[in-house]
DNA sequence: CGGGGATGTGTCAACGTCAACATATGTCAT
DNA sequence: ATGACATATGTTGACGTTGACACATCCCCG
């Protein structure tokens, strides 16, 4: 900076003000600097920026993993709107094996520049764990509940399982089965809970939920296991790995999709619409959750007005893998 | 600091020494340090320490999107192994529409912090482009070529489309049809061509490529077209994602994979085993390609030898879309 | 035509850390 | 006993930036 100051013949402070655009500039001194700057190839040092004003202008996310579709669609969302907003992202990946783990993420992020962070793990695994979370440290959680404290933006879970098994039910089956995801995971427990609640609201016979973990080896299992039962015309499952998992298990048993049995997923995964046969589905706006988690996190910052939670609604996809309940 | 120089009632310098492990420092003085430092919360303010030392323990990542299979998982894995090597991963994502873009993506990444950058791009969009990169800039590239100038690791992709045709002329296919991926990739260039070479090398006819852009939708058009084929008995897809779009569309049109057709595709992503019928693939560790992208990275930051490029090994997944070659 | 405000620019100090240097004590081989 | 060297700790200054403050002009209004 000062390389430019001198090559502009102005003070330090002059050129700060041109490169941030705060306080009086003449117009001919910004050109004179704005050149120097241009020739000296100059651009500010952040540490030194960080260091002056506190202010890192990153924000930090912290997750398991990028495999669940959701999760890097989310963390694609969040990067988008943070360059937007002029911040930059930084990265911290814990290990899901090791509870303890979660709090040197939070150490790690805290020695880091950091002025917020976005939560991008199923919560559940943070409930009970002593996390050291910074004090004063602006926090938003994706896929939460109340309990932990913080603010939270979220699909929404219920509504989007409610309207899967509403299609269901529409469609004439007297009854829908439910392949669940990993009871650690708050996404999965609302989708079940309300599955449930549709069921009994319709006074229906609710079934066991067969155990998933959100692989598609799990929903194969799971559709093995449904594929033995000749009742079973209805299956939600919650989420669209797991589906195709059910797909293959019919398949495999010579069942027929949607002939004999319909299949709903939850995601909209972009291979959906090409499976075989295409996969009704529940979209999930993971582009708006990760907008909003960010707004909601420099709305934070910035001292405004803090959101409590936020849930984001979910559409339907009906495509070629739900059909009129048949008589098997 | 001072706070806990204060505290434990030594110097700055001598903190500074027990947070760093560097030089001589007293076992009980060490105690007090420590103790003074577990009591204040103190935390080593990185701002100034990256002022200070002028490195930044951050590696930055430039990438378009994470939507495709590979770029999530070598995300993934690339942050695992900068966070074993105790840095930080800063994440720049850049708009692909705009070629201009990439210039802010660079320039930004000069502003933040970051001691180099690891390149996750299909290289062609930079070819060309005057990108500006900080001179002195140590870079790494997945998926690039030699002509970039920067050292580069990416999967063996030659080798592994080789692989794939291969196993359908073992299978005694007559020939191979290949669905593409778009041309501003390496990778899908090099899968190209090494299945044009291995046809060639056996004298067989080769057919015009059905162009393709990674998608399921791109393959399920381009299935379409092969499906109107029928002296058509292997495809190999570029990706699976394509491979998918291609089972659908033989599914449509009544055609028996693997009975008639088989299919191969690239990728194994996690749900190719969940698939009807179970998709043939071949399997690359992007996991070693992250890794040996921060390594790679890292060796150049602290001036070791630098890698030129480093092709990573796959690995051929049989599985139920293939078979023998039948008389259709 | 005097003074108050807007405009334009410079000086200085401080943010938290650590390398370099200075100092001090103790140990050991000669 | 003497110096050479290892061990242990403190002092100082600089990294690059910007907020606070000071000091000029200049213009407009009463």
């Amino acid at each position: 900076m000062e390389d430019v100051a001198r090559e502009a013949g102005v003070s330090g402070q002059t050129v700060s003000r041109v490169v941030n655009d705060r306080g009086y500039v003449g117009a001919a001194t910004r050109e004179k600097v704005t050149a120097a700057m241009a020739r000296l190839g100059y651009r500010p040092n952040s540490a030194a920026r960080a260091l002056r004003s506190g202010r890192f202008r990153t924000l930090g996310v912290i997750m398991f993993t990028l495999a669940p579709y959701g999760n890097h669609r989310t963390l694609d969302a969040i990067a988008s709107r943070a360059t937007e907003a002029g911040y930059t992202l930084t990265l911290i990946p814990v290990d899901a094996s090791n509870r303890a783990t979660v709090n040197g993420a939070f150490s790690r992020l805290e020695e880091h520049a950091v002025d917020g962070i976005i939560i991008l793990i199923e919560a559940h695994e943070l409930d009970g764990s002593e996390i050291e979370i910074p004090p004063g440290m602006p926090i938003v959680v994706i896929d939460s509940n109340k309990r932990f404290g913080h603010p939270f933006v979220d699909i929404d879970q219920a509504q989007g399982a409610r309207t899967a098994v509403e299609h269901l039910l529409a469609l004439g089956h007297e009854t829908v089965h439910h392949v669940a995801g990993p009871p650690e995971s708050y996404a999965a427990e609302r989708r079940q809970h309300a599955w449930r609640a549709v069921l009994e609201e319709h006074g229906l016979p609710v079934s066991e939920p067969q155990p998933g973990d959100w692989s598609a080896r799990s929903g194969y299992e799971a559709g093995l296991r449904l594929a033995a039962d000749p009742s079973v015309t209805a299956v939600f499952a919650a989420n669209d790995a797991m589906a195709i998992g059910v797909l293959r298990a019919f398949h495999e048993q010579g069942i027929a999709v949607p002939a004999q049995v319909s299949v709903v997923g939850f995601d909209d995964v972009p291979d959906a619409a090409y499976l075989w046969p295409p996969l009704t589905t529940i979209r999930q706006s993971f582009d708006e959750v990760g907008r909003r988690a960010v707004d909601a996190l420099i709305a934070e910052l910035d001292g405004d007005e803090p959101i409590d939670q936020e849930f984001i609604a979910t559409e339907l996809i009906v495509r070629e893998s739900t059909a009129k309940k048949p008589t098997r």
